[in-house]
DNA sequence: CTAATCCCTAGAGTCAACTCTAAGTCAACC
DNA sequence: GGTTGACTTAGAGTTGACTCTAGGGATTAG
């Protein structure tokens, strides 16, 4: 079975040695073995748990939080309603931000239209209001 | 027409006075006019400036970035095209995170379809691999 | 065998975005 | 006119997440 040094890894997951080995530092990767030279190898199966990490982590988690759900791994079946709430949480906090962001691209897309019109008409000033707030505001 | 105490703008955006005076000293806030004793008042036009400003951070443009945009704002009609390309990069920050979310997402709702299973059964052994690294990637 | 290029650790440094402290000023109420 | 509470500044401190440095050790290519 193929296995990866700190550096394929860290090509393979977009990120680099530092961060694993930060992550690693905080407790994400006690699964990550080393050789009898203290090298770290990582196994296509930790691959696959960091892109869990970094999908928590797109989630807005906290790297101290992940650790917590890391432990509850390790700790076996005790721990299932643990880690089933914090996916149910997760999905809830992913669905508030996929809503923040809409209401953000609205305004985006009311922006850029305010800035086509403007352009079109060679100032800003067809949206009558020179104060720099105001402009702002629309 | 109604003005507000730093206090009281912190209050309607949800933020705090101390973030408000650091968005000032980072120049995001040139239009906030002062009493003659020196202490800020904020229009309601200023306010709707700053949700814009909320609005470009939500789609994570940092501070530095965003006074670029104030400065333009300043310039007038001369950085008309600057404005409206940034609001255009804006838009397609703004649906690359939503595609990545969407993809976080579909992660998530699965893991809750996992934990969902393994409480049924009372352990996640039915999934076939006790190593911690398997179970987090299934 | 040696040079290059990885790997290791501990710990320091960086960066963004706040967040707070100290020392003082201003405004409203009693 | 004095107390209270919110305002002011400059500048220091905090937090989270890296990111790097120094000083070594291991592994591969010639």
């Amino acid at each position: 079975m193929k296995t990866y040094t700190i550096g394929e890894a860290a090509k393979a997951l977009n990120l680099t040695p530092y961060t694993l080995r930060y992550y690693d530092k905080e407790g994400l990767l006690p699964f990550v073995e080393r050789t009898s030279g203290g090298t770290r190898f990582f196994k296509e199966s930790d691959l696959d748990a960091l892109r869990i990490i970094e999908c928590l982590k797109m989630t807005g988690m906290p790297i101290k939080e992940i650790k917590t759900f890391i432990d509850w791994c390790s700790d076996g079946d005790a721990t299932l309603q643990e880690r089933f709430n914090m996916f149910q949480e997760r999905k809830a906090a992913v669905e508030a931000q996929m809503q923040e962001l809409m209401q953000t691209m609205r305004v985006i897309e009311h922006k850029c239209e305010y800035y086509q019109a403007a352009l079109d008409a060679g100032t800003e000033a067809i949206h009558h209001d020179k104060q720099i707030a105001k402009a702002l505001a629309h």
